[in-house]
Formats: C-alpha cells, structure tokens, sequence
RNA sequence: CGGGAUGUAGCGCAGCUUGGUAGCGCGCCUGCUUUGGGAGCAGGAUGUCGCAGGUUCAAAUCCUGUCAUCCCGACCA
C-alpha cells in the first residue's frame, strides 16, 4: 500500500526549488551521537604505516579482502572532497565527465593486444567466463572501452578535440596488494582519455592537464612533484607522473636542487661518475678465488669497480613463447635498470617473431636447469659466455628457447680499456682485456644502467641527483596511435582522409591520493587533514553534557556555521571531554571549538590542529572568525 | 611465484615448550560516583582457539593437510 501511494505521488519534493530532504527530517548525521564512529585505541596488527594504521585506527576504512577496503562515512567525505576538486578541474579544460563499464568483454582486449599481456603475463586483470562461455574482465583501466567508444562515435575532424573522462573503482590484481588504500586491488581512480586530429593538439591537452593535475595537489593541500616517468604498460611516448612526497612511497624520484630535473629513477638519466683507468696493462687469466660478487673482487684485486665489466644473466619470455636468455655486460658500479632493460626488449621483439615481453627476470637454479647443459660459471661470467651452455629446442609450457644468448653492451662499458671481467672458470678472472681484441663488443649497444643519487646531471653535470620517495599519484601519457590503429578507431580530415586518432590519456588515483595526504600529514595524536579535503571542516566539542549551558551554546554555533556553508560536526557524545578531544585529534578536523570553561565569560576555545594554537574567542564572533579561517584557507591554495 | 611470520572475545595480546576443556588489557552492557586530554568502583555479556583430518581416555596445545592475513624479496653474479 505504502509502495502504491509513493508511486503515484509525482516527485514533487525533488523539483522543488532549493529542497533538501534532511530540512524536512530534521536528520541530517552530522552530530557524532548519531554517526558510526568508531576509534581504536591501539594500532591494529594489520596496518604497518602511518597513514594505514590511522585511516583504521579513526575509523575511515575496514579491511574486507586483502587489498579491499570499505569506504566508511568519514573516508567517503573525504573522497568526494577530492573527486570534487577533480571535477572542477577537469571541467576547466572542456573535459566531459561519463561513466563506462567495469565489466569489459574480451574481445576488445584481445583487439588492442593486451589480453594475453594482462590476464597471462602481468596476471593484474581479473577475468571471469560468463554462463554463455563468455570472456570477461573487470577493468584495470578504459583506453579499450573508451576508444571503441570513439570508433563508434567520432566520424569527423570537426568533433575533435575530445576529452572525455570519469571516476570510477578500478580493478587490479596486484601481486602484492599492500599499505591499506595505497596499492589496494580495488580502488577509485579518475581516468580521462583525449582525442585528436594531430600531435600538436595533443601536446596542447597535454600541457592543460599537467596544469590542472598541479591544480589538483596544490588544492588538495600536498606536496607534490611532476617527475618523467616510464609509460610501461600503457604505451606511447612521452609521460609524467605526479608524485606526492612521503617516505612510504613505493617509487624514487630522483632530482636535482636547481629544480630543473626530477624522474622516476625507473626513467632517470644521468652521467655515471668517470672510470678510473686501470692498471692492468697486460691481457692474463688470474686465479680470483671467492670473488663472485664485484665488491669482493674489487678488493682482491684492488681496483676499482669502474674498471670491473660486469656481465648479468637473464631470462626474457616474449609473447610468442620464445625465451630468450639476455646477457648484459655493463659497468661494476652500476646497476641494471630492469624497466630499461624491458624496454630495449620490447624493441627487439620482432627478432623473436613477438611484440611484447611478458616477463623478465634472473633466472634462478631451478630455471637454469631447465636449459643450461652444464652448471654455469656464476659470478665468474664473462661477455663471451659460449652458447653451448645452451641447450636450445622446447622447453615445459610449449615455449621455445633460443639457442643462443642475446648479448646487450651498456654505454658504460663500450669505451673500457685493459678491463677486468670473468674467464668463464669459477674462482678466475681475467684482466687487461680489450674490446676488439680478447673480446667482440657485442653488436647491440643500450642504455640499460639505473640513475643513482650522486650522479652528475646531464643537464648540468655540476648539479648532483638527489633522491626522495614518492607516492604515485597522478600520471598523464601521450599514447598516439597505439590503440585507434589497434581497434580501428578513425576520422576523416578537412581534406577527407580517413586517419586513426591520436590519444592522451590522465589519471589521478583518488583512494590513494586520500591516503597519501594522511602520511603526508599526521602527527602522534591523528591524522592532520587539509582543509580543502577535511570530511568535516569543524568539530564542536561539547566537554560535559550534563551542562546545560554547554550544550545550547555548541547547538547555536553548530547551526550558525552549518547556516554559512561549514561542514560542521557537534561532538554530542555523552562522553568525557578527554575522549572528545583524542578523537577529534585523532579523526583530524582542522578546527576545534570547544564550548567549555570560557564560556562563563561570553567565551569559546578554538584550536587549530595543525598547529595545536589555542586560543579564547567570544561566543558573539567565533563562527564568522572560523568561517573566515576556512576560507582563506581554500582560496590559498587556489 | 619464492622466503618469513601470524591466525585464541569487537580490537590488541598471553596461554602452546611440558595435552587436562581458555585468560589479560581495552572496548561493549547495567548501576553509582565523576566530568578539560582515552575516569573510578561494583556487577554483567561475549569464544565451534581459522578450517578439515589424525594421534590420545582427553587437543588451543602434538602431527598432517588446507585456507586466510601480514611482512620481505623477486634476488645485478
């Protein structure tokens, strides 16, 4: 009956101008007796930082799965603050907001490629067979969807540029989901996709989204720095990720203090430090004993890791099924960048009869003999290692080994002279060797070596890298074509070819950027939230209820601020005022007012959790001086 | 995937070595007192000891398997 009465009343309420549903119930849960608040006092065992252990501890998530968190009330504000201030930004630049499908068919994976790479190789996607023997899979990410979308729809020049973008929970199955919001499996992320007639226009969308994306953290309140970065598996050309600096952060970012240069050391570039030249003038086997590692063998010899070539093995799979075993000889102080390394694969895989490498990594005793035909000089290798430590043919898992090693030389090492490196005999190495001469430079020279802190710029070799770690936060990419040729995505130009779309594609990941400002932002009392993304922007304490003074003057000023636009919370607990004030630390509400001893003289406490300054204020002006806080607070970091 | 660790009340933990039917702190409920930095007193509720097998008269405890969670690493010779 109920139900018949509502369906035929007109949503009259909804239309009314200016109508909020909570004015009529009188309900509106901004007063703490009336929410699910729930802290702990001590740290739960699951957490291990800072910002993990405080988002549980205040009650802003619970664990549900490993790596699936529920977004409770507190957490959910502050995820709309955020997705609010994306919004805004986005817009700015003539984005458009939609929303596209989590579940995503097969067949437009495997139309771009990246089915095989995503369900086998990384193994990140989830997928599921539906009840018709369908493929499916719960997006990792749009560009499929979106670009089938613009096949569809984009016929014309006129129609572009295009930006279309959405915020949405994405899905990953992390190897190692870890750190709470921070690298979680499900989490919310903004992705935007752009289209357009040319590079130039790309480059221009490009330019506006690392504005708006700086717009965005300074908004947010955080810390931030705009670094290269490796595009990965994404594809295309040139990237840039937005990372907030914490010591948690997964990456590192290396800079320099002049402010010019700032990467990902998984892009870095940098001048290694200059090779000692060696002493060793004559070409000899020498006994080595113990000197597997270039540490110990530099201290037995007594040289220098720089006149050290160092030969690394490994085992590359391409998605072909060929495996490949890679020989990389590079200089003794430095170190293999494996993303790189990938990367200089990735170019060689037509070599292989492939277009992708779906794994990389040192093979271990276990894979060696799988192919080795006898036990391998380890630590003792040098550039010439026979290929008759292959054994090529089939191997399990229907791949096929190449029989022979693809030998890669590191910039580093090409212009060594009177080297030291193996003999390819344990316990001995040789010394004096020269390319050219007792050694062949192998044909295929790369940069394959990792950027340290201490290297010279290449910008400026009197400028040193730094190094910090950051969270990743944001990350824009300029894809080209890669995808509108997979999937035929064209439009036809003023002079009426028909050409493929050139893409961009930008994304903010918004659960995490949510966690990363509370490591970026805590104290040993709570969390210290900006104003900007603060779920709420006040708290009122009311520290004895049974006062009946206390409360009335709390009430007023809760709803004289909620009057002016202030998310205000009244803490209306009957609850110790110690209890009050711990947890309004705790939960972070950068603004506290405390209705308390003052109040005898017309006075209230206000303190700011930033800074912990307290200080009285008359009852008659603390909302317009609070309300005036927050305000310049928002407009600074405009 | 490899390695390590942990699963006992809502949370944090003890008990396990040496088997005898489960405990502490916090939280929760009731009452009284208290009321400015996680109160005091009194009373109370809450556990298939992760799950499944096994050994035993008897298993949280011993054995086997399994699942889950967290950490470290994915190894530069």
């Amino acid at each position: 009956m109920l139900n018949k009465v509502a369906l035929l009343s007109p949503p009259q309420c909804s239309i009314l101008d200016g109508y909020n549903a909570h004015l009529r119930t009188g309900k509106a849960a901004m007063r703490l007796s009336q929410m699910l608040f729930v802290t702990l006092r001590e740290d739960p065992a699951e957490a291990e930082i800072p910002s993990h252990k405080l988002l549980l501890r205040a009650g802003y998530t619970r664990r549900i799965a490993s790596g699936v968190y529920a977004y409770l009330p507190l957490l959910l504000r502050v995820l709309n603050k955020i997705s609010d201030i994306v919004r805004d930004e986005m817009n700015a630049t003539g984005a458009q907001e939609c929303l596209l499908p989590q579940l995503q068919p097969a067949e437009l994976w495997r139309e771009s490629g990246r089915w095989e790479t995503y369900t086998k190789a990384e193994g990140i996607m989830f997928s599921l067979i539906d009840r018709r023997q369908q493929e499916m899979g719960l997006g990792p990410t749009h560009e499929e969807v979106i670009t089938a979308v613009a096949r569809d729809m984009v016929r014309s020049y006129r129609q572009l540029p295009l930006h279309l973008y959405q915020i949405q929970t994405k899905f990953r199955d992390e190897i190692r989901p870890r750190f709470g919001l921070m690298r979680g499996r499900e989490f919310i992320m903004k992705d935007g996709y752009s289209f357009h007639t040319d590079e130039g226009s790309l480059k221009d969308t490009y330019q506006e989204m690392y504005t708006a994306y700086s717009n965005i953290l300074r908004r947010c309140g955080l810390e931030f720095r705009a670094v290269d970065a490796d595009s990965g598996a994404i594809g295309g050309s040139g990237s840039t990720e937005f990372m907030v600096l914490a010591e948690a952060g997964e990456d590192e970012v290396l800079y320099t203090e002049d402010g010019k240069y700032a990467a990902n050391v998984e892009k870095a570039v940098s001048l290694p430090g200059e090779a000692v030249p060696s002493s060793f003038t004559t070409f000899e086997k020498l006994e080595t004993p113990n000197t597997p590692t270039i540490d110990s063998l530099a201290k037995f010899l007594q040289c220098s890791p720089t006149q050290i070539v160092k030969n690394v093995l490994y085992q590359a799979v391409y998605d072909s099924g060929k495996v490949v075993l890679v020989l990389v000889s590079l200089r003794g102080d430095q170190d293999v960048n494996e993303v790189k390394l990938t990367n200089e694969l990735t170019k060689l895989a037509a070599d292989y009869g492939g277009t992708a490498v779906l794994s990389l990594g040192v093979p271990d005793e276990a894979a060696q003999r799988q192919w080795a035909t006898k036990p391998l000089p380890l630590g003792y290798m040098a550039p010439d290692l026979g290929d008759d430590y292959i054994q090529g043919g089939p191997i399990q898992g229907g791949q096929e080994l190449e029989p022979a090693f693809l030998r890669l030389v590191d910039a580093t090492v090409t212009d060594l002279k009177h080297f030291v490196t193996g003999s390819n005999e344990a316990g001995h190495h040789t010394v004096g060797g020269n390319w050219g001469q007792e050694f062949t430079l192998p044909k295929t020279v790369v940069d394959v070596r990792k950027a340290a802190a201490g290297d010279r710029a290449l910008h400026n070799p009197s400028q040193t890298l730094q190094t910090a770690r950051g969270i990743e936060i944001g990350h824009i990419f300029q894809l080209g074509t890669k995808y509108s040729e997979k999937l035929g995505a064209t439009y036809t130009s003023e002079t009426g070819a028909e050409l493929p779309l050139v893409m961009g594609c930008y994304g903010v990941g918004v659960s995490r950027l949510a966690q990363a400002a509370v490591e970026q932002s805590h104290d040993k009392n709570g969390i210290v939230w900006p104003v900007a993304i603060a779920p709420y922007q006040v708290i009122v304490v009311i520290p004895n209820m049974g006062d009946d003074l206390q409360v009335e003057a709390a009430k007023a000023i809760y709803k004289a601020l909620l009057a002016l636009g202030v998310d205000a919370l009244l803490d209306d607990r009957d609850e110790r005022a110690g209890v009050k004030f711990k947890d309004a630390d705790l939960i972070g509400i950068p603004y506290r007012i405390v209705t308390g001893r003052a109040l005898g003289d017309g006075k209230v406490e206000v303190v700011e959790r930033s800074t912990g300054i307290v200080q009285e204020v008359a009852l008659t002006e603390v909302v317009a001086l609070v309300k005036g806080w927050i305000d310049d607070e928002l407009l600074a970091s405009r």
